[in-house]
DNA sequence: AAGAAAAACAGGGAAAATCCTTAATCCCGA
DNA sequence: TCGGGATTAAGGATTTTCCCTGTTTTTCTT
């Protein structure tokens, strides 16, 4: 019987993890690595001249030349059907997040056992992501804020406003909505903009998207 | 020998599934029911009537008076060192994470195997936090945008000046650092409004946001 | 190279936002 | 009841934003 071999290809500047690698991913039954670069560039030029997209990359992240994050941000521009698996010697949280917001499916640590890695494989090929337990703890850090973080003690309307300062109401819809003179909110905003130390509204949207105090 | 028994408190309007959940929860080693509320609001009476935190609360979603994101965001602001498992019938992803931001450590389905419910438990106990299979695609799906989805093409030029609009800079400012001049800006940010169908500076901010454009 | 289309630029004016200073008004505790 | 802090608000000046319309310049097409 024949399965169906997924196409796997290998991008990563250490040649003897490359090799091994390959070595490895043919040895799982229903994958084969059809090619390999070591570098970002080189990726696109083997994708141009291949005639077939590979199923899945594995992609290393510190790479001289293009490095995996241009890459990644490549792939997902121009072949976003394309399953890649980040690989990376560190488990550094922002690294990862940086990964799988430019489109990776999955994160793999240069140092797994083998099982993992096929296993990664197979997950990414059947459910379209992989999450080891590092990442689904990072994915969770990512959307929840720090509750016990002091935060800065906003007054009852203050924070009213702050909140609505951040659709496209006028100050001057607000101050009808909160009941208050056009010139209260201005007070509100000004003494928002020193404390907060910021130059304009757009500066307070920011401020209260990074803390939570609204969210989109 | 006697083993830590870690205190949970059910928090759910269904008599029947409460009173089961607790038979359940008692059956497993190492966790006891310590009190039940029917909604957020009875929950604050009991636990500021009971002189014991529980370590985990199992919180329902819909409830009458105080529902379970109202609750979640008290439990947050006022008692972050209980973890919170979410508890719903359904398994919508805007809810999902809706009750993630407000800092639940894990959301189960109602219809969930008793063994679920037990790893949960203790997972939620050892690492802090659980994570089904659809928590963590919910998660992977908040973060990446859809590369698939069209988007609007922006020239060059005009994303600049949305990324660039998106800080504290003034629209002179930025004309300064795009090295033109202030009324082509004005062009672009005419075009813009109209195009994305927003009406000040804060509607492109949150546009950019929710587009990928620019992230914070 | 002429015409069409796109991109850059501009004038003028109304509305809103920003900035600074000062002042009633209310509420609470000594 | 007095004083002080917090809240609300005013006046007034300046800058920025926002909107409509039109012109020049550049780029592309054929």
């Amino acid at each position: 019987m024949s399965l169906k071999q997924h196409s796997v290809a290998i991008v990563d500047d250490h040649l003897l993890l490359s090799e091994s690698l390959e070595k490895l991913i043919n040895s799982f039954e229903g994958f084969k690595v059809v090619y390999h670069a070591s570098n970002g560039k080189e990726l696109q030029k083997k994708i141009k001249a291949a005639n077939k997209l590979p199923e899945i990359i594995l992609l290393d992240i510190n790479m001289p030349v293009m490095d995996g994050f241009e890459t990644m941000a490549w792939l997902s521009e121009n072949h976003p059907d394309i399953n890649v698996l980040a690989l990376s010697m560190e488990d550094d949280e922002n690294v990862i997040l940086k990964m799988l917001k430019r489109g990776a499916k999955g994160y793999l640590l240069k140092d797994i056992h083998p099982d993992k890695l096929q296993y990664a494989l197979n997950e990414v090929m059947e459910r379209g992501y992989y999450h080891s337990d590092k990442v689904a703890e990072t994915l969770l850090h990512s959307i929840q804020p720090d509750f016990n973080k002091e935060k800065i003690n906003f007054k009852p309307n203050e924070l009213t406003f702050l909140q609505l300062a951040c659709s496209e109401m006028t100050y001057k819809e607000i101050a009808d909505v909160m009941n208050l003179s056009p010139k209260t909110i201005d007070g509100y905003r000004q003494d928002l903009f020193n404390r907060l130390n910021v130059k304009n509204r757009v500066g307070l949207v920011i401020y209260a998207l990074k803390n939570n105090i609204i969210s989109i």
